[in-house]
DNA sequence: ACATTCGGGACCACCCGTTCCT
DNA sequence: AGGAACGGGTGGTCCCGAATGT
């Protein structure tokens, strides 16, 4: 293996590394809970290559995860949403797949960016950017089937806002109560709605 | 002043002042960046007072706090829901009135729960519960009004969780954005579906 | 019963309760790491008359704990000493009774004086006088049985020195080294001396 | 200075700097009395550096400050003994050394040892064991001069320990006591053994 | 270029021994 | 005699540079 290539999938491993252990701490314990000790021993990549991927330390690889974390939930929203051509079914859809997440997760694995977005809105400009670009692309996956829908484009934003507003509020009461009610409310409402 | 009254008064204000400054700071900050020394600090208060009004240290005064929020932020809603028979102008004051305070405190000041919830529901169960109870109140309080505007009790219940969770969820939305636009755009679906 | 009576006796029992568990506690784990709230815990007596009976705090109640522990101990001393005609057969009998006692502790009770003194020995002269008058005593007590076997004045001091040096020090090895040998070899050498 | 000299030499001077200082207080003051704030302070070392050297934190510091001790007494004990052909001569010369240092230091620094011993014996197994080892290694170094001297096996053993616990208990009645005799007597009486 | 050791303070939550006032 | 309150200090861990290999 020439030294270039191992030198560049070594580079790549170790960052994908600290993105996805970070990402996945972030979503169970936040921002200000998660430690750069832990991230680097869960990860399994040694720590002084941290500061060479993310020179701008923790504020830097946190945004990087909420970014992944954002990209992959808005792949995995558009796919759900493009599985069936009745609204109520796909909305339907995606509510369950948050549900059944969070259950198998024991209520550890909400959303993964609302509680770091929360913790850091007047903290970190960085962050709060990558999270506000998070719920935007969701968003606009929303939007996009709305108005595949047949909705008119106003009511389409207020919808999928409305959407994704109750989907996330029911998350944050679901990890509190440990209880799967609320999803399965909010699902029963959106699904009258989209009738 | 006699003896026994400013002590009854130095004492309950003490403690009073720990849970005050608490549930603002972890309003702001969220729970694990909330420092104990700020928190006695701002609070004015003695330190060697915190452990013994609260022996179970940074837990068991955090979810006094969440419970104080939770009950002074019920007294809110109730009062906001009844000032006006017609419910969709009753839902739209209390949408008016947390987007006007989170306005106010530039973004700061969203749910007084709903980061401490996220960040400790995996954490303290404690604090989980404390949270939930917040919670409970409120859908209480929403539930009574769409009783008294006609609701049937179980669409009452579902139609209150899903107010909740979009106001909550919208509030997310508005403070990673910095924008009252998601609020105002659930305060619209919201009042549509009250019609 | 007289409320004098009462508070006499509910006075003394406090205080003992207090000295008793103090006493207890150093002997296990030491001076520094003996925590006032942990003697008023497990004593059962009332916190606020800790400082009524022993204004001094923790070095009053620290040299209050050791006096009586070395008067206790002086007490067992002497009986075993004078329950055998046999020099020999009385010090065995000494060295066997420590040993049973550490066994029986798990290693946890060795000498109730010795932690205490090497740890305040510069720190405390009121705790250092203590415990050289607990040591005094024992002295006393042993030189007291080698007079009566026969000793000059000056042997059965020097003597009763290296007794109780021997001992002592064979505590303090026995502890470390979680093993009875240290003790057993001690008074092997210190029977082949009696002969 | 090359800098890969200058990064040893710093890089063992903090490591030895924190033992060093530990193992000094910890023979003045005991383990529950020596703050880590203390050690960090008198010894010039930056406190985060400790927990890269130490990381099992005070426990682990302890047990390395009192391996060390062990090792640097064994040397001495060593060098004492075989300084004179006479086994009662080499005894003296052990005790005096031991007394001298006690005396310098104004009864401050008895054995480095047994303080620590003595407190830790139930609280941790690993500083217990590094104890153990250092009497261990003082014992062996007794029983080879005893062999020297043509004791037989097992009188070596147990007349080392003797030795050992005597001087060990003089050192401990002469802290309490903050006079010599005990020590002066054990010798004397040492001394009439070794005849 | 990339990785790692080592160093650096600030800060954490917690609990201490003590005293005040009843 | 005693419950409530008090500051200061505990050991521990944090996130992060800077110096040093490889």
């Amino acid at each position: 293996m020439p030294p270039a290539a191992r030198s560049a999938s070594s580079r790549a491993s170790s960052r994908e590394a600290f993105v996805r252990t970070t990402a996945s701490l972030l979503r169970r314990r936040g921002y200000a809970a998660t430690g750069l000790n832990e991230i680097v021993a869960e990860s399994g990549a040694p720590k002084g290559s941290l500061y060479f991927h993310f020179p701008g330390g923790k504020e830097e690889l946190a945004a990087s995860a909420i970014s992944a974390a954002g990209v992959q939930l808005a792949g995995a929203i558009e796919s759900i949403l493009s599985s069936s051509d009745d609204l109520g079914e796909a909305l339907g859809r995606l509510v369950d797949a948050l549900a059944a997440g969070l259950q198998a997760s024991a209520y550890a694995e909400g959303c993964p960016v609302a509680t770091v977005a929360l913790e850091t809105a007047c903290e970190s400009e960085r962050i709060r950017s990558a999270a506000a670009d998070a719920f935007a692309s969701w968003l606009a996956a929303l939007r996009a089937r709305l108005l595949a829908a047949g909705f008119e484009r106003e009511a389409a934003t207020r919808r999928a806002t409305l959407v994704l507003a109750a989907i996330e509020g029911a998350l944050v009461l679901a990890r509190a109560q440990r209880s799967l009610q609320p999803l399965s409310d909010v699902r029963e409402e959106l699904l009258a709605l989209a009738r």
